[in-house]
DNA sequence: GTCTATAGACCGATAGAC
DNA sequence: GTCTATCGGTCTATAGAC
């Protein structure tokens, strides 16, 4: 292995150290000296690795959504009926918080924040994105006459939104219900409802 | 107006300034500069109505949960019909986002991080006390027959909660749709499903 | 009730030795 | 790649004048 290899694992590491911290207590509310401590050096130590605290985040946080939205977009492109495409969108959200819980979490608390600052001006891109498939997806579905007619796409794009990812909230992986068990109970009040 | 009253509306003036810094930039990363310069004085002059920073955001929040389980409380006791109780508990909640939007987002947002401390303990015991309130709701539902049997009550209950309060984020007063028009379509697609 | 002035702690980041 | 040492800036909070 060589010592390209080795500094990059060192960065992953480091990484997925602030990650953690991120993600649990907010970015702004990790200090560098936090970071540094539950790595096991010093503060200024970090610098060798990093520019800044926000690079850490930016790197976090570019390099998880490069590869959620690959996915959504071969679920958009693939000729599956539109509800199965809906329905592999919720999975693979539910699948994003099982794998990548830091990030979501990340995203989900920081992104209104991080996004006043130009360089995080990609994550607006993102949302916009988001939208975009989520409404092509809806609109698929109502036109087939899958879903119903009566809906307001804006506000059932929202409900499915929130409540796929604010599930990083309490989702743990390893717990009594797997991200698939959720998904499938998520898909079945969203499609059919509560009530028997 | 006696000068009692004249001292708290100042303190209500102030807290509501505080609230919405709070509640859009999050709790550590407002300053109590941010508060005075919002308020036209100076930092050092907060220290006359409020002993800290955190007295500010213990005092909004605790006033606003205070009224807010009141009326969880009316509905669980009241003799309504399951399915009745279950609107009426999701209402209330909407409205409470539409009434008292910073409140909602404070608590939301900064409930984890606040819990770790003593002083805001009682967060965690309202926590413990909504989720009895949905629960029980739910399972009046069930028995009722009212609900459908396969449910996972725990993860009902995380769904409805989470989608709720989570509106808080993109809600704005006086917007094309009203809260009871969320309201509504929410419960629509909670009860019925989007499926047609 | 607000201001002036400042204490004391903590923050992100840097320079240079090893 | 990490450490020592520290700078300049910002933070919460206080003391006392007006």
């Amino acid at each position: 292995m060589t010592s390209q290899a080795q500094t990059s694992t060192r960065r992953d590491e480091l990484l997925a150290i602030a990650a953690e911290l991120f993600a649990t207590k907010g970015f702004k509310n990790t200090t560098v000296r936090d970071i540094a401590d539950a790595a096991g050096i010093l503060s200024g130590s970090l610098y060798h690795h990093f520019d800044s605290k926000e690079s850490m985040v930016d790197e976090i946080l570019s390099s998880f959504q490069e590869e959620l939205f690959g996915k959504y977009a071969e679920i958009v492109a693939g000729d599956a009926d539109p509800r199965a495409k809906l329905d592999a969108a919720v999975r693979v959200s539910f699948e994003a918080i099982d794998r990548h819980r830091n990030e979501v979490a990340i995203f989900q608390n920081e992104a209104d924040y991080l996004g006043t600052f130009e360089r995080f001006a990609y994550l607006a891109d993102r949302n916009q994105q988001s939208r975009d498939v989520w409404h092509a997806l809806l609109n698929e579905g109502v036109s087939s006459g899958a879903l119903r007619q009566d809906l307001d796409i804006e506000l059932v794009y929202r409900f499915i939104r929130d409540t796929v990812w604010v599930a990083v909230r309490w989702y743990r992986p390893g717990a009594k219900l797997s991200h698939t068990d959720i998904a499938n109970q998520y898909l079945t009040i969203l499609l059919d409802g509560i009530t028997s």
